[in-house]
DNA sequence: CAACTATATGCAATGAAATGCATATTAAAA
DNA sequence: TTTTAATATGCATTTCATTGCATATAGTTG
């Protein structure tokens, strides 16, 4: 009941909230939204470099707003965390629905389009 | 549709959730969510100093999401934003009845307890 | 196993937000 | 009109996240 330990619930409540405010993870979430991706294809959507899609995601990651599942060599992301699924929803809306990316080559755009080089 | 665009506004919904993620906000947010408050009710509260209350204040008003009504010395706030009530009530729970700060010396604690030093 | 592809990680440089503190403002009271 | 009370603002400093980039890992293919 301490002064000290309720502020410490509210740190800890910031936590998603740190997560959402920043605008390239809103858009990967907003995409995983429309189904599950991996990180060619969110590469793809955000138009920037793969070591900066998997920082994100990592960030994602560690506070289990996303999980992973490998595939060969790609490395599917969803989301995993209902809550968010909700926090999204109220700030930009329904998801869209699944979409395959211009020149994306994961297996799930593929047969749509060619490699993205 | 350029990406550019896109991303710019997934830049401007994450203002609400920047917002959001600092716990001192929080925790004043979640007191008004009791009831509008002034400032001195809330220095209480958060047991911060006067001008750091008032600073995030400030955060919050600029943003739109609280608004304030002067009555003689004492400056009152509210939440004057639906959806960040509905963010709070999915992070926070609903919430709670409004109360009286101990050794607040606004007019809405006085009648409770005495003057704040 | 060598070469390639998809993804991950480490780290340094940068930049933005947070904090503390001194002081300004405004209104009431004496 | 001096004083006091409640709140606001400005600014310097620290803190922390972001970003870019080089490189590492791990699975795949030839």
């Amino acid at each position: 009941m301490p002064v000290v330990k309720r502020f410490d619930e509210y740190r800890k409540a910031t936590a998603v909230f740190r997560l959402l405010a920043h605008p390239a993870r809103l858009q990967i979430l907003d995409e995983l939204r429309r189904g599950e991706a991996c990180v060619c294809h969110l590469q793809t959507v955000l138009g920037r470099p793969q070591a900066y899609v998997s920082q994100q995601l990592r960030v994602l990651r560690e506070d289990g707003v996303v999980v992973d599942a490998k595939d060969g060599l790609n490395v599917y992301y969803r989301i995993a965390d209902a809550r968010v699924l909700r926090l999204l929803e109220e700030v930009l809306g329904p998801a869209k629905p699944a979409r395959r990316a211009p020149a994306c080559p994961c297996p799930h755009c593929a047969e749509h389009d060619v490699c993205c080089k």
